[in-house]
Parts: C-alpha cells; structure tokens; sequence
DNA sequence: AGTTTCACG
DNA sequence: ACGTACGTGAAACTC
C-alpha cells in the first residue's frame, strides 16, 4: 500500500462549520463553533483515512493574484463575519499546539496551494484527499487525487467524494473541464463573473458538445441557444477571463517536505489546554480517560446498601429540614428510579382480538432507586432485600413533606410517585434547558451536564444500551448506583447555571409563573385520560375494512394488475408509465403520488379517485381505528396519551403515543371517529376554543390600527380582508373571495411567500404577490411588525414571544438562499405561533387550578392548540362554561379582545 | 434509518 | 438558478 495524504482547505472548511453549526461561545463569551465544527469534521476524515500525512492550508489576508485581476471588475469579496474572523488565529494556534503542519503563502490562495501539493504527492505517488466546500477544487481530481466535500445534512456530516468518474457522473465534465464549466457559468461565491445569461445547464450543454470555452467559440455558430450564442459572442473575453480566475495554480513555489507533514499523536498538553479554554469536553474526552476528572467525582459517590446506612441518611435529611435557618432553602438534587410505566409497553393482541397489557396511572407504581444530592454528597439507594420499595416510598414521602428545593430531570415523569404540588419547590431542569433553548431532541441530566456544566458523564445508552432498566437493575447493579448519582450531581450543579440563564434571558416569570405550573396540569391530563367507546371503535374499523377491500378489487381491475396501492413507488410506476396519465412530476426519488397532484388527475382516469379515496380510508383505518384502539387501557376503558412540554421549537404542546391533537375533523368521515371519544357517566363534554387566537396575536403585537379596530368591532376579519384587498364593497364580499383572503392571513402567520401563498391558492406567484401588496397596504403596521421580526432575528440570532419564550434561529445566517428564507418565515411566525401557546397555557393551568379548588368533578382532559376540553358533571355545566369563559378570557389582555366558542355535546364530534 | 403521505392546529 | 408556506406525530414502504 502507497502512502496517504490529507490536505484540507482550512477557510473552506471552517466557513462550512461557521455557518453549520449553531452558535457556540465559552464562558469568555468568545465564539467557538467553527472551531468546533472544523475539528469534528477533520476527526471524522482522520479516522476514515488512516493517512500518513496531515496539511492543512490557509489563505493569506494579502490580496492574491487571482483575487486582484478580479477586484479590477467589481468592488471586493464579502467581508467575513466577525464572529467567523476572531476564530481564525485561534484555530491555527490548535492545529500548532496539535502538531499539525499548515501553509500559506502570500500572494497564493490556499486553492493553489493544496493544488501544488496534490500534484506534488500525485507524482511521488502519494493518494490524496483533498478536503474542501470548494467545488472549484473538483478540477484537481483524478485517480489518485480524491476531493472530498463535506455536507452538513442535518446536524449530520456526510461526505460526498469525487475521483475523476464521479466527477464525470456528476457533472457531465472531466475534472479539467470544470474550469472551463466556471468560465461560462461564472461563481458567485468566488466572484467570477462568468458569461451573463449562461448558467450551469447551458453551461455544461456547451462544454459537454465543443469541450472547452476555445472549442465553442471557434464553432461559435453551432452554439445554441441562441441567447447563449450572442451572449458568449459578445463576452468572450470575460469567459476567457473568468477561466485564468478559476484556474488553480498547481506550480506555487513553496517549499514542502512531506517529513513535516507526517501525523504523530495530537494530543499534546498545549492542544489539551487550549480545548479546554475552548470547552469543547466532549473532543477533551477524545484525549484519553485518564484526562477527564470525572473518577474523582465518582470516588465522592456514595452507595448505600444497607438498611441501616439507608436509615442514618434519610434521617440526617430529616434533621436538616427541621433545622429552622437553612432547611427549608435546602437545595437537594433527586432523581426516581421506577420500573418503566406500563404506558410505554408494547401491547399485545390476543387472539380474541383483545388487547391486553395495560396499567393506568393510579396503579401503583414500583420504585427501583433514588438518587439523592446535597451540598458535596452524593448518594444513591437501591430497592434490595433490606431495602424494600414501600420503604423507600415513605421514605420519599417525608422528604416531600419536609419541603427542601428539588431539582430534577423530566418531573412529569416522576409525579406517580414523588409527592409534590405545584406549592412546591420543584425544578424540572429538563423545561428550563428546552426554554433556553427549544431546539434540541433531548434534555436529560447527560445533555445538559455537557451543555451547561462543561462535563462529560455517562449517558444511559452508554451505561445500559438498549437495555430496559429493570434488566439494568439486575444485571448492572453498579451503573444503577452511579447513573442515579450522575443524575443527582448534575440536577444540584446545574440549577444554578440553568437559572442564571433563565434570568439572564428575561425567561424566569415564563418558567415560573407558566412552564413549572404545567408540568402537573400536563401530569393531571395524562393520569385522567379519556374515555373510549371500545365498541362503537371496533365497528367503525369494521365499516371500513369492508370499503377498503371493495375500492382494492375496483382499482386492482383498473390497473389491471395486483400491487401494493399503499407503495407510492409501485402507485407511481402504474399511474404514469402504465396508464401513462399526464403530469408526471416531481420528487427526488420517484413520482409524486400525493393527494393535490391526483386531486389533478381526477378527470384522467377513475382510479385515481378511487386511489384517493382508498388512501384516506386505509389512514383512518391503520392511524385512527386500529392505532386508537391499541391504546385503550384495560383498567379504565380509558386512552392515557401523553402530553410533551420539551418537544416543539414554538412553545407549543405535543401529543404522542397517541397522538391526540391530530384526530380528524376536516372530512365527514374521518369526523365520525369523534363519535367513540365520550364522557364518563353522568359527564358531558364541553369544549372551548379561541376564535383567530393566533391574528389577535398579530393585530395585538404588529399593534396595527385597523386590525385592532377590526377586531374591537368584532367584525368578520376575513370578510374584510377580502373587502380591502380584492376593492370590493363589504357586503359584495364573494365566498371565493372571502376564503381567499383567509388564505392570505394564513399565510401572514406563517410568514408570508409568494410562491407558498400561490402555490395554496392554485394561482401565479405573480398574483399572490399582487395580492400580498394589497394586504400590506391595508395593514401597514403588520409589514412593518414582520420586517423588525426578520431584523431582530438577524442581529440577535432570535425571535421571542410575548412572554419572552425564545426561538433561536440559527437559520438566518446561512449562506443558502434557502434555508435562509426558511430562516425569515420562522422569524416571523414563532412569535406569533409562540405567543399563542403561552397564552393557551396560561388558560390550562388555571382552568385546571380552579376547577381543583373547588372542589369540582369536572376535568381538563386534552389540549389542541387553540382548544381545551373538558369532561363535566352534569350538575356543573354552567359552572364550567363560566369558569372557561373567564379563564380563558382573562389568561392575557391583549389591544383585542379574545373570542371563545363553548360547545356541548355528549361525545367529542358533538361537542366541537 | 430515511422517505412519503396525511391527520390536526 | 434555486424550490417553500408555520408547527406537529404516525403508519407504511424502502433500503
């Protein structure tokens, strides 16, 4: 085997990461993603390589060559953000401290350096991968050069690798041809100009048919099309131009000795300073174990084992508690180890058709362990044969009563068995990581350890695997222990830290006076359930199996043939190459099969109604009849759902397993499953929901006079709306007209764009745009509200609610058209989306807070983002609606007043 | 594990 | 030249 070489593109790459990863600082307030992002990058080709030789080249700040025979064109490349700009030195300094060699040369970009230096290696017979973002790069590949690009998919890097053929697969080009594809396409982000009106697809048609920029000019008559032809005519020297730009000089004198070059162990004591100034522990953790201080953590650990120790230690906290002076503002960090709620189990399906398996929440529940952190303790007890669970039980029961300040991880998981109220003082640390930031997956005691203590600890995949805890808690006894105390430690460290923040961020009255208050509303909806005609569910299901066989038979002789109709692969082959029906569009991997491009089809061919039709029948059957029915607790006839507080990047709720906020009402038919959704005995359900609550948002915060007046007047928002923006005379309004316009404010919310608003409505951008202006003009403030959103959201990296909940918008920086764009439409409406779901919260939890006072029956049983519903005694009916009415009315005071419908029904199709 | 489709606000 | 409306979750197919 040859020697390898690696060389890397040190500004490309650290662009790549800059604008990849999310903005990370340390402690010092100095910016360090790039840095981050750069080394996870280079570890990861390091590690796929096994190279021999390491380079990493930058660019010098002087003006090159290159860079000043184009500055004579046109003004001077972007400057680079200044956050990007100060991470610079430091990341040479690294590579330094780690050993590894880095040029630069002035006068020379690093393009040409890292060409010279491929060349150089090619011919010595040294394999290159060369590393970049650059694809002016790919010009150097060849069999033994591989151009490697990074991609950012996600949070994920993937690498997307190019010898010569995959460049020719690619790009239609040999790699030398590249230059001349630039020469007439030009790049933007490398400011070459390029021939005007000649973009990749003309480009590469011409170089794919005369070979070079020279070749296409001789035959400059043959070219097509004629727009390309008098455009390349006219600016043939630009082309010409532009290619000496894009050209990489492989012939850079400098002086290189691959002996330099050669990997030796980075892990060095000045680079292991220097990622600890960074704080970067999770690459700290790379430089071996013996590094991280976490064993003198562990060596503080306590297990206790005994009933006796057990004993001394829950009577010592007793003790504290009574202590009059300190007691009370004892700061404890606990964590409840219980065996898995039932809720989480699979189900299985008897052969009767029944379905088994399921506990609700009031049965009780068994205790594993708890983990228990107190000023420099740490301990951990373990249900055993001394130390049995009601033990334990009662021993967490008295340190409820003795009213410490907890803190902890996922409460609402924890409330079966811990004692607390909301009078209590209880931190859930998982919530207030989510406000501090709502765009993470997870926020258990590991994530947040790493993202607010600096500390690499143990997570339960590393500890247990997919192991459930229960097998844990038999065979890993000893990772039990020290998981709980991980878990402990890190509750009572990062309060602080956590809170700070939460202050800082002007977040504490949203955790306090909001998100703390819903963990136990959340914990009451998900211990109370709802009720589910059992039955009545199975016949539905029944009904439409009987449908769904006929529609399979019918579209089955249509086509002609038997295949799988749920397949939009196998659909798309039958539908546009078998039966040949026009408008074969889109998608990245096949035809698009959905529901608005048959919805077009209709008039072509029977079947695809029928396909329609047998598409919405199969998803009521498999997500609604039979997936509801798989959720039915045994116990209670009831469907105990779960409600996540740390889920979405808005604010709002979610609901999963099942998922309750989604169950259809739009169709008739799916409408009916509404019907087995029913009150218990002698209960109705009343169900009350904000009209508009998200454009009463809008007209409050964009603070705009006529939407307010609108909505003073109580007038039909949509109506006039359509009044303004289509020039009509309010009672001349058109239906069409009037939904139209619903559109439009729709699309406001969500962030305004011709293309989506033309795209729903089945109109042209053109129009759309046409009738966004109108809007504007009618409500001048709301432009002007969205526009500051957009610019707030640039220069804070941010958008906040009217109860200061925080959306990051990591979005807004990206050099992508795309994903920035993305980036202004969640500008514009987490605000507003954000601030409807404070608002709804706050109804909840004193909906659910006054019902409980006094002493009522009736209960708050779900959340739908704009709707609360609740099962009510008969006797309580009017009580009930006047308790929603005023709740919801008063949970904030906007410049508009809020509307709330109230309905009655005996099941939820009724009521709604 | 990722994609497509579709249910809701 | 590009290719989208904002926020979710579940099921089924595909690899």
């Amino acid at each position: 085997m040859g020697k390898k070489l690696v060389l890397i593109d040190g500004h490309s790459i650290l662009n790549r990461a800059f604008y990849g990863v999310p903005d990370l600082t340390n402690s010092d307030g100095m910016h360090t993603n790039a840095i981050y992002g750069f080394l996870n990058i280079l570890f990861k080709i390091l590690e796929e390589e096994q190279a021999d030789y390491l380079t990493v080249a930058f660019d010098l700040k002087a003006p090159t060559f290159r860079h000043k025979m184009y500055k004579e064109y046109k003004g001077t490349r972007k400057p680079m953000p200044e956050e990007l700009h100060q991470q610079v030195p430091i990341m040479k300094e690294l590579l330094n401290a780690m050993g590894i060699k880095t040029v630069e040369k002035e006068g020379y970009e690093a393009d040409d350096l890292l060409g010279t230096l491929a060349k150089k290696a090619e011919q010595e017979g040294i394999s290159v991968s060369l590393v970049s973002g650059d694809r002016d790069l790919l010009q150097l590949a060849s069999d033994k050069i591989k151009i490697r690009i990074p991609k950012t998919k996600r949070g994920k890097t993937e690498i997307e690798d190019y010898n010569t053929n995959d460049v020719i697969e690619k790009y239609h080009v040999t790699p030398l041809q590249i230059i001349d594809l630039k020469g007439l396409m030009g790049d933007t982000s490398d400011n070459i100009p390029g021939v005007p009106g000649i973009g990749e697809k003309r480009a590469t048609a011409i170089i794919e048919s005369f070979g070079s920029v020279e070749e296409a000019y001789m035959h400059i008559e043959e070219v097509k099309p004629p727009k390309a032809r008098e455009s390349l005519r006219e600016h043939y020297d630009m082309a010409v131009m532009s290619k000496k730009l894009a050209t990489i000089d492989t012939n850079a004198p400098i002086e290189f000795s691959f002996e330099e070059a050669k990997i030796e162990d980075f892990y060095t004591k000045e680079a292991f300073e220097l990622i600890k100034r960074l704080e970067f522990k999770s690459i700290l953790s790379k430089f071996g174990k013996d590094m991280s201080h976490n064993d003198n953590l562990e060596q503080a650990f306590s297990y206790i084992k005994t009933k006796k120790e057990a004993e001394r230690l829950f009577s010592e906290l007793e003790e504290m508690g009574k202590a009059p002076e300190f007691g009370k503002d004892m700061a404890v960090g606990i964590q409840i180890l219980q065996r898995e709620k039932d809720n989480n189990s699979k189900f299985s399906i008897g052969k009767d058709g029944q379905y088994s398996l399921f506990a609700d929440k009031s049965e009780a529940s068994s205790i594993l362990g708890i983990g228990l952190a107190f000023g420099e303790k740490v301990f951990s007890v373990l249900a055993n044969e001394e130390i049995k669970e009601d033990f334990l039980m009662k021993q967490i029961e008295k340190m409820a009563k003795a009213g410490f300040s907890y803190s902890t991880f996922q409460l609402k998981e924890q409330l079966n068995i811990f004692p607390v109220t909301e009078e209590s003082k209880v931190y859930d640390l998982s919530v207030a990581a989510y406000l501090l930031n709502p765009l993470k997956d997870s926020y258990l005691y590991d994530d947040i350890a790493r993202d607010y203590l600096m500390m690499t600890v143990p997570s339960y995949q590393e500890l247990f695997g997919k192991r459930k805890i229960e097998e844990a808690f038999e065979s890993k006894k000893e990772e039990v222990f020290n998981y709980l105390c991980y878990e402990a430690y890190v509750a009572l460290k990062a309060k602080h830290v956590l809170f700070e923040k939460l202050e800082e961020e002007n977040m504490k009255e949203l955790y306090e006076e909001i998100e703390m208050p819903l963990v136990f509303t959340l914990y009451d909806m998900e211990a109370r359930g709802i009720m589910v005609n059992k039955e009545e569910l199975k016949e539905y299901g029944e009904q439409l199996e009987v449908k769904i066989h006929e529609l399979e038979k019918n579209i089955y002789d249509l086509a002609g043939e038997v295949f799988n109709i749920n397949s939009p692969k196998q659909l798309g082959v039958i539908l546009f190459e078998k039966l040949k029906l026009p408008f074969a569009k889109k998608t990245k991997t096949g035809y698009s099969t959905s529901a608005d491009i048959l919805e077009k089809l209709k008039c072509e061919d029977p079947i695809v109604s029928m396909i329609l039709e047998y598409r919405q029948l199969t998803k009521l059957k498999s997500t609604y009849a039979d997936g509801l029915a798989a959720f039915i607790s045994e116990s209670d006839q009831r469907i105990h759902g779960k409600f996540n507080q740390t889920i979405t990047a808005t604010g709002r709720i979610s609901s999963t397993e099942p998922n309750l906020q989604n169950i259809p009402i739009r169709m008739e038919l799916g409408r009916q499953i509404r019907k087995v959704f029913i009150p218990k005995e002698d209960y109705v359900f009343l169900d009350a929901d904000y009209s508009q609550i998200e454009l009463r948002v809008l007209a409050h915060m964009s603070g705009d006079k006529t939407l307010i007046k609108a909505y003073k007047e109580e007038q039909d928002i949509h109506k006039i709306t359509a009044s303004q923006v289509f020039h009509t005379p309010l009672n001349e309004v058109t239906g069409i007209q009037r939904s139209n316009a619903k559109a439009v404010n729709f699309g406001i919310v969500y962030g305004i764009s011709s293309f989506g608003l033309g795209q729903d409505l089945n109109i042209t951008r053109k129009e759309a745009e046409e009738y966004i202006k109108k809007y504007f003009e009618t409500y001048p403030r709301v432009k002007e509200f969205l526009d500051e959103l957009v610019e707030k959201g640039k220069k804070d990296g941010y958008v906040e609610s009217l109860f200061h909940r925080r959306r990051p918008i990591p979005e807004l920086k990206s050099a992508n058209y795309m994903q920035r764009s993305f980036g202004e439409r969640i500008a514009m409406n987490s605000p507003i989306q954000g601030t409807a779901a404070d608002i709804i919260k706050i109804a909840m939890i004193r909906v659910n807070r006054e019902l409980k006072q006094r002493n009522m029956k009736s209960s708050l049983l779900l959340q739908v983002h704009d709707e609360l519903l609740i099962e009510t005694h008969k006797e309580e009916i009017d009580e009930v609606k006047e308790i929603l009415q005023k709740e919801m009315f008063h949970a904030v005071h906007l410049e508009v007043p809020m509307e709330i419908d109230i309905n009655e029904g005996k099941n939820w199709y009724e009521a709604k």
